[in-house]
DNA sequence: GATGAATGAGCTTTCATTCAT
DNA sequence: TATGAATGAAAGCTCATTCAT
């Protein structure tokens, strides 16, 4: 998601970035951006939003505060960058998923769908965090949770073509719930408690996928 | 609900102890701590608890900030006072519909369930935000999480009492969640889509009660 | 010292007062009175004057904020009454000192000086914070100071007519900054080191003594 | 005086660790906390350390509050610092006397001595008023009161290495507290009365040494 | 470009004092 | 009279953001 972050002098011709004697600049701009946004991963996963300090992000980089600032002109644009670069790896599972879904057996589509949130959701702490942060919900997070629905609403059609659209439609949100829930189990329980819950959370996804796609 | 303020145990000084403020004891008081929290949960529920400030909780209630300060501690103990009063509310709901349970039609019970549960957000909005806010959650909070597992499971008992209780015990937590997205589909979704979406959700819990209680 | 207290209605006679209707309101006002100051005593001499609270002062005596008030205008009031109290009782040593003071052989006196300051300090571990407190000194604190420099010219004076006046008043402000001293000596030593102290501070004021009174 | 500022240890977490301001490393840092220090020691001599605020002490110094919180993290911390900063000038003196002490004549050590305190006292009013602030004692503190007896006891060996270090020991408190009674003798008197009086305070001290140290 | 320093509005909280019942 | 409630100025402190080197 670099179209999010404003780095000047991006270049749409690699091989003339490569020559130009700004590049080992920009590579090194581009490595503080990783290292920054991975440290407000760990931050804002660890605090929430609001808690989580421009101060702390930079150290836990070990930056400066100044560098923060170079790279991002607000705590706002550093969530809104996060954000973008873990949307991009979703889309990249669930894209993956919509194009193994024809080939599963309903059921097997439920648990799928189930191991691809909660994958995500762990290896990216911080992103249920930021986007569902109260207040009203920025352009981007909108934009995020009803891309999550189409995905979602893709995959369905893709594993079950004959069905109506609309009813795909109105299946979408309802998975995407049951998604969402499937990750905060791991919060609420744990052990043998938690196995069993998830246990009925997939076999009443699974009952539901199989009496509307057949 | 003075259960819910902080009556300080016997400090070793009474004259720190003093700086603990008291449950109300003369009806003005009563009064007042009710006018607070009820602004506290408009501005929690606007806001979120970070965003939120004691100045503006004061200000909605047309109080002075002394004023807040005379009957809670902290803005920690606000919230956890706001949450255990709605939690005394949402028990009685709960119970109420234990009661019911039996007498209830297995795909009716989960139409009860959520009407009970998006009731009782849309007349609590600040309980979800407080409920699920982000860092380590507070006993209290644990504790209500807890509760609502253990009830939910008791109504299915109720409904249901052939019916194991190991097998119930998993589901509680299930359907406590699908009654969380319930309520969350609201805030995604308007119109036909949330109709759409709000049957489909609930036809996917009728299946499943349907298909463990029988 | 109760001239320090406003106390209305205060007559002059008695029995007078003793027939008077309002007789008990007066003596639970006095034993209020009396509550107050000592719970005043603890809190400053736990937290000193700046930390100490109206609110904690009135809860040490189990009493309200509200009769706090009614008896002290503020909390530099609660101070000088209780500082006008301890004097009291101060002066009522050294004046004993005083008339036993013929009696003593010098370096008898020294003792007697050091036993007097030290036991009164210990009845009375407040009145060194407020009359020590930082910030310009009220008149009753400059009259304080000025009166234990009287008192004690006056024991030596007592002691040894014959010595020049202007030597005893020169004397008199060395003597009882010794006399903090050996109170001092309590909070920074403790056991053996402290007795050999305390032990060597009384040789010094003997020795000091002698020389000087003969 | 880098080392009477916090640096932090190692925290578990860098984000939190950030919070703690640290020394200055730059030149403008340098002065900005020299300036701090000197503003908090006119402040706090004014006022004492509960009456001086934080946002005066940043007026006096001409400095935003942000600044002094930039490189001290509590009101204590200032002070803490400006004690260390002072103790460490008056280390050097009494190190210095402590030199001097083998080659003057007993009542001139005495003389000395006075002079020693009564000059560093001048010249950092705020000490007295931080070192003998009411509460608990910090580490440091108790620590200063040890070194400056530790350090009378210095040079009282040095000046007579002969005597019992026993009897030095004992001798170091009550010295030390001539010392402070020297200095407070200025806040109590003025003019003939305190020369007066300085005189006998110096003639007490010179008779003891004398008897003590041969 | 990188970094530490500077800024100040605004937050939570305290407390002496006054009111009202 | 006795007491809890009310008030609000002011304190300590934080932190997003901007500056200057």
């Amino acid at each position: 998601m670099s179209s999010t972050l404003s780095i000047p002098g991006e270049s749409a011709d690699p091989a003339d970035a490569a020559a130009a004697p700004r590049a080992p600049r920009r590579a090194r701009g581009q490595l503080r951006v990783e290292a920054l946004l991975a440290a407000a991963a760990e931050v804002f996963a660890a605090k929430g939003f609001d808690a989580a300090t421009m101060t702390g992000i930079a150290a836990q980089s070990e930056s400066s505060i100044g560098s923060l600032y170079q790279f991002f002109r607000t705590k706002e644009d550093v969530a809104e960058a996060l954000v973008g670069q873990q949307v991009d790896a979703l889309w990249q599972r669930l894209d993956g998923l919509a194009r193994r879904a024809s080939a599963l057996a309903t059921p097997d589509l439920g648990h799928a769908l189930a191991v691809c949130f909660v994958d995500f959701r762990a290896d990216h702490p911080s992103f249920a965090t930021l986007v569902e942060r109260p207040g009203p919900p920025s352009p981007l997070i909108s934009g995020v949770r009803r891309g999550v629905r189409e995905r979602v609403e893709a995959i369905l059609a893709s594993h079950a073509p004959q069905v109506d659209r609309r009813t795909l439609h109105a299946m979408a949100p309802v998975v995407q719930h049951v998604m969402k829930s499937a990750v905060q189990l791991r919060g609420d329980l744990e052990g043998a408690e938690l196995k069993a819950a998830a246990r009925e959370l997939e076999a009443m996804l699974a009952g539901y996928l199989v009496s509307r796609l057949g």
